[in-house]
Formats: C-alpha cells, structure tokens, sequence
DNA sequence: TGGTCGATCAGCT
DNA sequence: GCTGATCGACCAA
C-alpha cells in the first residue's frame, strides 16, 4: 500500500508518536500477513527522560539498538514473560524510542488469535476479542513478534509501518508503569485513539 | 470493579 | 540478589 520510509521515523519520539497513531503496522511471517492499526503508543525520549531504558545515556547491549537508526525495532523482555516493541525515533545515536501498547486486529485476524488462545477469531469470547490485542504484551503474542525481531528494520519487506490515511483523533495521557521515574511519570507522553476499545487503559 | 499476587528471566549491582 | 515500559487468575464485595 503505502509504506513509511526513513525520513517519517527520523524525528523526536514525541512527535513520532503521535504520527504512528492511527498508522497500520504490518509483520509478513512467512508470507502470511497479520497487520493492526496502532491505536496506543508512549514516547520514550532517551537521555533526559527517567522512564526511558536509556536514561542518562546509558548503552548496554539491551538498549544498543535504540542508538541505532530510525525506523528499526527495539524489543525487550519484561517480567520475565512479555515482550515488547518499540520503534526507533530522532536520529542516530540519539536513542529515543515509541512503545507500541496497543492496536486494533486488521489482516490475520485467525493467526492472531490462534497465537493468542489457539483457536480461530470466529471462536473467540468477547472478552477474548478485546483482550486479542489491547496491550504491549498481548499485541506482541497475536502478531509473532520476540526479540527475534530486535533491530529488524522496518524499511524492509517483512516487517513495516504503512500510511491508509485513516486519520483518528488523538487524546494524550500518562504513561503507564513507570512509577519510578520521578517527575516524568507526570508527562504526557502517551497518545491514544480517542474511544477505540483496543487502548488498554483509558 | 477493584485489589492483590505469582509467573519467570535478562540485565543490572 | 533484586527488579521490571505486563498479564491473568483469583478473591472480595
């Protein structure tokens, strides 16, 4: 359809944020392709913020890929259990980064549920249908993304953001999870689609 | 509808 | 040894 290139991710997490609202994020795993609106995202600006991994610069192997270029993924391992995923912003070695916390089921919808209870969408409850993807961990699950996938490139092909110019109104609030980071649990740098029942809080 | 709690492990100290 | 950008199960009311 439309894919983004590099320009659209070079630029600050919180402006990249608020432009990856409402943009359609697609991941081919092995020609099928699985795909989601992003309805939810947190802006992590590197250095001087104290919620982000790479506060005060600090560069280990983990936040290595957020130093990199724009436009290529960051996924963690939180809890032991959960993956998440970011996109790289601003420019290189500027390691800032934006949390994908939730999109809404497009393309795939079967594999996305079979990933998440192992069954098909059709069979899913209704609270199982909301749940599918309405947050960091779970989005992750439905669309097969691991730390495999850190530093994957989204200017390629099996792995990228697309533009179906779908332009939703945008709310932003506090970031979720970060009671630790002093001042900056108070910024608000988290962006949402305004009443869409995959955002997971709010 | 809301509070608490366990799972489970890489990256730090 | 401790902790976390989470989730789901369980319990009380």
């Amino acid at each position: 359809m439309n894919k983004l290139e590099r320009s659209f991710y070079r630029k600050s997490s919180i402006q990249l944020a608020q432009d990856l609202v409402g943009k359609v994020l697609v991941h081919k795993i092995n020609g099928q392709k699985v795909s989601g609106r992003i309805v939810e995202v947190e802006a992590y600006m590197g250095i001087e913020d104290k919620a982000a991994h790479s506060y005060g610069g600090k560069r280990t192997k983990r936040t290595e890929v957020m130093f990199g270029m724009p436009g290529i993924l960051y996924v963690f391992l939180i809890y032991g259990m959960y993956s998440c995923v970011n996109i790289v912003a601003g420019e290189l070695e500027e390691p800032q980064a934006v949390l994908i916390r939730g999109i809404e089921p497009l393309d795939g919808v079967d594999k996305m549920a079979f990933n998440r209870y192992g069954k098909t969408f059709e069979e899913l409850s209704k609270k199982e249908r909301v749940n599918i993807t309405n947050g960091p961990g779970k989005l992750c699950i439905a669309m097969g993304i691991d730390k495999t996938a850190n530093g994957v490139d989204l200017c390629k092909d099996d792995f990228f953001v697309e533009d179906d110019k779908c332009r939703p109104e945008i709310v932003s609030s506090k970031r979720i999870g970060i009671d630790y980071a002093e001042e900056a649990v108070d910024f608000l740098w988290r962006y949402h689609i305004k009443d869409n029942r995959y955002v997971s809080k709010g």
